[in-house]
RNA sequence: GGUCCUUUGGCCGAGUGGCUAGGCAAAGCUCUGCAAAAGCUUCUACAGCAGUUCGAAUCUGCUAGGGACCUCCA
């Protein structure tokens, strides 16, 4: 279907796409805890999955996309702590945790929105499957690889590594491992100190409890994920993926549940987006450096000069690789806010090129440098996404398109078929598989006819020398954020922020 | 401490053993009532040292800086 190559984490390399099912994508990606707003370095991933799953399915593929809501209480802190994340917000702001799941969840859609990702294909929540995630624990005892402890079930690693490598996915040999784990101050009921849990008995003070076979209790840190990619996408899928932070612990112990549950091993392709970082430092909640996009929007964080808006924020990190780190900064994002808009102002002018009937005069070699270009946007994104190379050929093209606009290159100059392909694919690439958008004001159909009307306004007071009336125009205009632009051949255009 | 990654021009950032990525900024010119926009031109970098090679920013080794994971986090 394409000659699409995927990092794979498993092998360290690149490696040819081949679905399990031709034609057919499963896709699952880790999502948020919903006990918090979403911070930048959240979305990055979210939007860089929602790229990937938009370049699938412009390549052909029919792909289910499954992005799980945990909303169940994982572990805080040390393992044996026993508190769960949701109880302990609720309690601090006297709700119920389903309050704050609730609120975080539509916090969390509504950024998603707001960034223009497409919503995955199912969006399943922990809570809402309890009892898979039980029959899987139970099912990982039966077949040996756990045991329970007092209402607890531990996952065995060091048993399932005599049978298979435990650190395939980053690379890392067990005993290298156990040296790094620190001594948990002797409260240790774990046979072995990397042994995770599948299921944590509640105590009287957890507002999250389900019932069983081990006591009232909540399902562990990892289990949901392996319990609802099987359900949804089967044993053996092709794609999972999360922010990188999660390969060394919480997806090498999805390899291990689901290895040990079912004798395969479920995923193909393993990907991991790269961390965001503020001043050179890694967003996270802990750190204190996160943005909400909200802040993001309307400028409000003391790191930010002034307000950026969703589609910049996107554009900025299509202009770096997904496994790259991506630092942000004011200079950083007013950069690609000026490049978005040039590559954008290129796009609109190149959508209303037509060709006349007049005769051809194709100059065989721009035509050839055009189609060139054009084709190396899948070739780039057939590369493991590469969408910084993309980005790189549109730019490329952007003087072509100027050129033609200011009849410094003849519209003849390209040949039907080369002018039609162009403007397809930046509709393709900048609309369906970046998932870029224009500004609400440019694509007001009302405000289009009163700038229309403006500008002829303005032309004909220019004809008459009138040079009062049309400063007074533009320089109005410009104070309200509308920039119009002379043409070459008396023709104006304009642009909204 | 262990494992792994990274180090590119003023800034942000791609990258293949041999062919100036790209964006932003800057400078000059063209266009223009003025300005903006746009166009054209200029700016050839790859942490340091050594090695492999006809040839390396790209491979290997060492040194130095930065970072990630090992503990909740996309």
């Amino acid at each position: 279907m394409s000659d699409l190559k995927i990092y794979n984490t498993l092998s360290r390399t690149k490696e040819p796409f081949e679905p399990l099912t031709p034609n057919h994508v499963g896709l699952y990606v880790c999502g948020p805890t919903v006990y918090s707003d979403v911070h930048l370095g959240n979305c990055r991933t979210f939007i860089s999955f929602d790229i990937i799953y938009r370049y699938l399915k412009y390549v052909g593929y029919k792909v289910r996309y499954v992005r799980n809501i945990t909303d169940a209480g994982h572990l805080e802190g040390d393992r044996d702590e026993g508190d769960d994340k949701f109880s302990k917000k609720a309690r601090l702001e006297q709700l119920e945790p389903m309050e704050i799941v609730q609120r975080y969840t539509v916090g969390f859609h509504k950024v998603m929105e707001l960034f223009n990702t497409l919503p995955p294909t199912i969006e399943p929540t922990a809570t809402g499957h309890i009892t898979e995630q039980i029959k899987m624990a139970q099912q990982i005892i039966d077949n040996g690889y756990a045991y329970v402890v007092d209402g607890t079930v531990y996952f065995d690693v060091e048993k399932y590594n005599t049978e298979k490598p435990y650190g395939i996915l980053t690379n890392r040999k067990l005993e290298d491992l156990l040296e790094g784990t620190r001594e948990l101050g002797g409260q240790d009921e774990k046979k072995g100190r990397l042994d995770f849990a599948l299921w944590i008995k509640a105590g009287p003070e957890h507002l999250m409890q389900w019932p069983s076979p081990w006591g009232m209790g909540f399902p562990g840190w990892h289990i949901e994920c392996s319990a609802m990619s099987e359900k949804y996408l089967g044993k053996q899928f092709d794609i999972h993926g999360g922010g990188m932070d999660l390969a060394a612990t919480h997806h090498t112990n999805e390899i291990a549940q689901s290895q040990a549950c079912y004798k395969v091993s479920p995923v193909k392709y393993w990907m991991h987006t790269n961390m965001l970082t503020v001043n050179g430092v890694r967003m996270s909640k802990s750190a204190g450096n996160g943005f909400l996009p909200e802040e993001l929007f309307s400028g409000s964080h003391p790191l930010l000069e002034k307000a950026y808006s969703p589609m910049n924020v996107r554009f900025f990190m299509l202009q770096t690789h997904y496994r790259s780190t991506l630092d942000f900064s004011n200079e950083a994002l007013q950069a690609a806010e000026k490049g978005l808009k040039r590559l954008w102002d290129a796009y609109e002018k190149l959508g209303v090129m037509s060709h006349g009937s007049g005769a051809e005069s194709v100059d065989a070699e721009l035509d050839e440098k055009v189609r060139g270009l054009v084709a190396e946007f899948d070739e780039h994104m057939n590369d493991d996404f590469n969408t910084a190379r993309v980005l790189a050929s549109m730019f490329e093209l952007v003087p072509i398109i100027n050129s033609i606009k200011d009849k410094t290159i003849p519209l003849s100059a390209l040949s039907k078929e080369t002018l039609t392909l162009l403007q397809t694919k930046f509709k393709s690439y900048l609309e369906d598989v970046f998932g870029l958008k224009p500004s609400n004001e440019a694509d007001n159909t009302k405000l289009q006819g009163v700038m229309q009307l403006l500008i002829d306004i303005r032309k004909e007071a220019k004809t008459k020398k009138d040079f009062a009336t049309s400063d007074k125009i533009r320089n109005q205009l410009a104070e309200l954020g509308i920039t119009l632009k002379d043409e070459k051949g008396g023709d104006m255009s304009w642009s909204a922020e």
